[in-house]
DNA sequence: GATGAATGAGAGTTCATTCAT
DNA sequence: TATGAATGAACTCTCATTCAT
């Protein structure tokens, strides 16, 4: 849940186990905002949106109720800020792997769809778009954000990777064909709806990504295939 | 959702109350539950289960608000009955029509994603499990409930396919070796993430769908693609 | 306090205490608005609008705190209403006096004054315009309200009374030159500051009106004043 | 409200902190009670008491909201400081221009009416009346004070006034007779409510001063008045 | 059965006050 | 002395649920 950014988490556990072990009214103005963060992702994730009290967020960030409001303006907008954080730390990184990259294709697609399913799946991200999704119209905003962040980010990167193996020959059809969307919805599948399509061990999700990359990449059917 | 007719008919029997008292007013007894189920659906597919009001509901199905109550004990319960009437129905059909079939695998598969395109898309399916995912941990029985019901079904579907494409000697692969997921999993994104991931015109979405087909079964490679 | 509607207060009280004396969950939709407005009133009245809790006015309507909103949808809209509704009782009357009286001015004035007196003093009137003049900047809206309609409505009446007078060669100075806040003024100073400028008995009150009325009329100088 | 500048010295101050920092600290720290003082007033006379937050009264007095804990020791004493502050030294100087007059009553009460004027209009006398009042009943202490100090100085100098003019024969009516309240009345009612009875420029105060005056002084019937 | 007025627990938010620094 | 982060009681407002009619 909270493996998004961890070398903040890092920094605050020190703080915060080590050094203040047990104190009330400490004063760590620069590693709240982080934490209140933190709760508030995994409580939103277990809960919802709706469902999670602001109380519950402090309670779990080890501070008291009004001490959120110093650093959000709202609920709406701790929930806000999460999803951006995440989104930014999300989507950064895939892309660099691709320009710098001089292999196979298919090395390609099984390093990135593994750096995706690390952030999707152990990362937060999944965790937000299951939000996103289930307030249903309730933050049209964020959605739009979402949009443009993370999808448009993904779908470039992800068109690069098909047009450079478009170049290398490597494509059975033109990578204007191909959407994006389904290179990477078993992905989104597995992180929106871990608990619902099966959450699995790391060992199945291995599996899992294997079969996907084998998939997408050679298709079902034989070249022989009676049709 | 699909029916949504029935709404309407209940606007009218409103409107005709004091014409025709006797008749129209024990039809519409009869015909309570579901439509508050409807109208609940609706509601909670628009707006997420926290944030729907049993007010709304009851105003949408055209009654009091206390007269819900006659025929659910709470809230959850209607959220929980509304999500399992649909599931049965949704899921129903499809295996019917695998059994029967006599053509080429990818004619199968054909008419088997598209059907459930249709219930995923424009039915009620996706709807579900939007609402679903949205509520986090909340509704454990419901989720247990739709993985027996719609996602062991459809998976055992897409298997009986697989295998049956294996049997005519079309697969690539043995069949135990393909997650039906991986299968489905464009459509899911599709149902669930309408909003965010685009949504689709109902052409758009006849493209989407060949483009799935193509590269699910002959894959993004080429015979001979550099490796 | 509660004698700007007299009609309904009766019903209500009719109600109330005779037909229905002690139950809880009492169904009255047509009184409660009024009884709501009362108690308002009366606790806005006691410590002002922002020391005024919601909860204590349910209270004394008698009803649970979230009763108040189905009849007004915030404090602030209560308070509105109170305002509204004793503003418009209050200036009522008044003019309907000046305009079939046949007798002096002297006589008309200790008239309209002494009802003005009753209103101001004895009603809600000199209360409101209290909290108005308490609550700073917080009630702009309210504020242009009073002044359009219970000082717009005041001012046009005593300018009738003058100009009569004036035509029936009774003025001293020409009746447009006469402000006549400052003839209102002593009565305002009694029902807003009552407390502060030295609350009265009723006798005391009708002392100062007299010697008001005086005051205005014939003012303090003898003819034969040294100047 | 007229020590305004205050303030900016105070920020001034902030500028010059690392300039030159033990003497102006010091300055500072003598002056800090009536700042606070001031930036109370100001912003008690804005919003009323409840709707001032301790935090823009520590921001206007250019500290820190802990820092107003140093001098006062809470909201509410804060408040009755500021209130008697400026009681004490808003109604002095006016008994004294009485004694040593020699002119007209109708003079002295143009000298003493203008004084009053400036003092309830220009300087802070109004706004406290105006906080006073709004609080309802909420301050007794402070209106009592109020009366004792204020109204009470007030109305002797008045009936000075009134007691001089008899004596000189220039009264119609026994001094004993006429109520102070109502020859100052209409300043009252524009420095309490000048938002809501209208806010005067400046020309508007004189001229309304004048007819004050004149009606007071003469009354509004001539001598033949129908009566 | 049907209604909708009434309820009251509960949530988000504010802000006077405290206190470690 | 001065600070301002932290606190938590208190307040407004919401809405699932009840029940007299």
């Amino acid at each position: 849940m909270t493996h998004g950014s961890l070398i903040w988490q890092t920094e605050k556990d020190c703080k915060m186990q080590t050094d203040q072990p047990e104190q009330k009214r400490q004063r760590r103005k620069d590693a709240r905002p982080s934490e209140i963060l933190e709760a508030g992702l995994a409580l939103f994730a277990e809960r919802g949106f709706a469902a999670t009290r602001l109380e519950d967020v402090a309670k779990r960030a080890g501070i008291a109720k009004g001490t959120v409001y110093l650093y959000f303006s709202s609920k709406e907008s701790l929930f806000e800020a999460a999803l951006k954080d995440r989104m930014v730390s999300t989507m950064e990184g895939v892309s660099e792997l691709t320009s710098s990259f001089t292999g196979s294709t298919e090395e390609l697609f099984r390093l990135v769809l593994g750096r995706i399913y690390g952030q999707m799946i152990d990362g937060d991200a999944g965790v937000l778009l299951r939000i996103l999704i289930g307030e249903g119209d309730r933050f049209p905003d964020l959605i739009a954000l979402y949009r443009e962040i993370a999808l448009a980010k993904g779908m470039t990167t992800m068109k690069g990777i098909l047009k450079r193996a478009e170049a290398r020959g490597e494509l059975r059809v033109p990578a204007d064909e191909i959407d994006p969307r389904m290179i990477v919805a078993p992905i989104a599948i597995l992180a929106i709806g871990g608990k619902i399509f099966g959450a699995q061990s790391p060992g199945d999700r291995d599996e899992f990504l294997e079969r996907h990359l084998d998939l997408v990449l050679r298709g079902l059917l034989s070249a022989n295939a009676g049709r």
